[in-house]
DNA sequence: CTGTCAACTGTACCGACGGTGCGGACCCTG
DNA sequence: CAGGGTCCGCACCGTCGGTACAGTTGACAG
């Protein structure tokens, strides 16, 4: 199975490298097979149309991530032992991350086919609602950690909290991509982080160091 | 030139609908010729390429926008005078808004063009460029308004909010679509909200009805 | 040693689409 | 009446996604 697997591997390395440069429609087959040496056959035989790499793309970019950011969390929960101290460091750490892509976030896959609508079949659509589904559960339970611990200043719905750091994320990606400007997505992360703080975190008399974190 | 520019803007209106129901991609220039009724030729009278088309129908997406929000934000300032409550009136009128559009918001074309990248030329950036320079610019004038009156509770770069402002809803925008949950663009721009607010406002001790507004 | 099967290759072909070129027609304005 | 802006009709092109199908290669089982 290793050579099929590798060829498939090859031609997604490829269409992702295309991807992220053009634009998923930018990216041609007839390219993938001039870069990969696959023939058109070949490429018929991986995968059935162009939705269906666009559909395993936008897998392996989930997968991706979720190991992104289970890292990042563990790396933080390795250093402190408060919920929300390892949800402030975490989110530094992934502003730190971000800082430090030479170009800027490629862009989020599944933001991307959520603008492509249409052109793309159900399958898609409901890959996209579990990627958005499994963000949501993950910052869900560390809120639910911190709120155990720290009654929030505002009343607010654990999804919709969960939501936001999901929100932040592509609003700056997309921010970062209109201004041009890679920095934007780093400094977004630290003013969510600002919001995460002043929700949680006892009023600032109490704890006047507690912003070092 | 009424004929000219009725034709014009019915190109216009056929390529909006289309690309708001099924993406840019797929609605085809042949499609929007059957719709309309002109004419290969007359279309490539009007638009050099469907590039030219895309920016055309990104101007005039920047300039309703500008208009929806210049109009909440006066709806707001009739109503209360103090900047800050002006702002969030404000936010509570565009969740509102937000809210009422029964299949939610069709997406950003600011955001979209974003991700078709190179597919577009340099203009279309520079397009997106001012669109999301003239939303920090709004935002900005809003935030340094209510600085004045109101010291923030947490240090904040003007522009950083400004841009959180159009992150959210841009973030929102895409989270409502890869969830297919029209309601989470309005509760996010309300959490945004509570963040204007705990970031502003007063400590809850000082003036706990604050939040009636 | 042989048959089988997955993993391809090569070639020819198709329709849809974006786009070009050009001659001509209609109609308003000066 | 002349000119120009607006648009039509038509022929044509290259690219792209996708299909059809016969043939080849290599690993592996019996």
């Amino acid at each position: 199975m290793a050579r099929g697997e590798d060829t498939r591997t090859r031609i997604l390395d490829a269409a992702q490298e295309g991807v992220v440069a053009k634009g998923f429609g930018a990216t041609s087959i007839d390219e993938l097979l001039a870069v990969t040496g696959v023939s058109k056959s070949g490429f018929f035989y991986h995968f059935r149309d162009k939705t269906e790499l666009a559909r395993a793309l936008i897998e392996r970019y989930i997968e991706e991530d979720e190991r992104v950011y289970d890292s990042i969390f563990a790396r933080a929960r390795e250093l402190v032992d408060d919920p929300l101290q390892v949800f402030l460091l975490g989110l530094r750490f992934l502003a730190d991350a971000m800082a430090d892509l030479p170009r800027g976030h490629p862009g989020c896959l599944v933001a991307l086919s959520c603008y492509h609508e249409r052109q793309f079949d159900g399958s898609v659509r409901e890959v996209n609602r579990e990627a958005a589904l499994m963000w949501r559960r993950r910052f869900r339970a560390m809120f639910d950690d911190i709120a155990a611990s720290y009654p929030p200043r505002t009343a607010i719905d654990g999804n919709d909290f969960a939501d936001m750091v999901s929100t932040v994320l592509e609003g700056a990606i997309v921010m970062s991509k209109a201004l041009e400007d890679p920095a934007i997505l780093p400094r977004q992360i630290l003013l969510l982080r600002e919001f995460v703080k002043l929700t949680f975190q006892p009023s600032a008399a109490w704890s006047p160091l507690s912003d070092r974190s």
